[in-house]
DNA sequence: CACCAGGCAAGTA
DNA sequence: TACTTGCATGGT
């Protein structure tokens, strides 16, 4: 081989690099996931699963309104009041005891004290949120990364489309594939892995939809 | 009317 | 391992 090549180097390492960079210059910095504590960001994990996030909106302000957005709390309180207060999010039945569980591990693992798990191992928190019931792949990482800002990076249904829609993946791929992917190209900087899958959600959401083809606007248009 | 949205668990083969 | 199905509201 007559060229040293960077770890990072190689066709897929510099298409993904180009895309976070057009990405960037597009949006800027996004300052995603806003949310007044660590704990809304857990509960919004939850409640966005296969749902627009409008609908999430709706349920996190009713739980606001009532003072009822901490672990203690949902734990205590009546599931059928829960699940009412959650049903513009959709699949409320479901997600009521989800809440149930997640707040249970929260209250477990730190008494309600999220910043406490920040100086856990990453690899075996990971594990342990996955142990919990509703608690998949995606929201595990959306909950490391969003709320604990650990160098994780989130896989959703954009990332699959717009990552194949230019070649990086078979449609087929797995979560751990698709994960593998970026971690082996980027560094393992919170920062930059919650911009990355900020941006294309967001890239998702305006210009890569299911039905509508490759828009125009696109910024990554002209990535092959 | 049909289709989609920042998934997951449980069941089947 | 690789599908399939139920879960449910609100917007386009």
């Amino acid at each position: 081989m007559a060229g040293i090549k960077r770890k990072s180097a190689g066709k897929q390492g510099l298409k993904l690099r180009k895309i976070y960079n057009l990405l960037d210059g597009h949006f800027g910095d996004l300052g995603w996931w806003p949310a007044g504590s660590d704990f809304e960001v857990i509960v919004g994990s939850i409640l966005t699963q296969n749902t627009a996030w409008s609908n999430v909106e709706k349920a996190i302000t009713a739980l606001k309104r009532e003072g009822l957005l901490e672990p203690d709390k949902i734990l205590r309180m009546d599931t059928g009041r829960l699940s009412r207060l959650i049903r513009p999010a959709g699949y409320y039945r479901i997600k009521a005891l989800r809440l149930k569980e997640i707040s249970r591990f929260v209250m477990a693992e730190c008494e309600g004290k999220m910043r406490r798990l920040r100086a856990r191992n990453t690899e075996k928190l990971r594990e342990s949120l996955l142990a919990v019931k509703g608690v998949g792949p995606e929201t595990a990482d959306s909950i490391l990364v969003y709320a604990l800002e650990k160098p994780v990076f989130v896989v959703d249904a954009y990332t699959k489309r717009i990552f194949s829609r230019h070649g990086l993946i078979q449609g087929n791929a797995s979560y751990d594939e698709v994960q593998s992917l970026v971690r082996g190209h980027f560094p393992p900087d919170s920062r930059i892995l919650n911009q990355f899958h900020a941006f294309l959600v967001e890239t998702g959401k305006r210009f890569c939809r299911k039905k509508a083809g490759l828009c125009e606007k696109c910024p990554l248009r002209h990535v092959s």
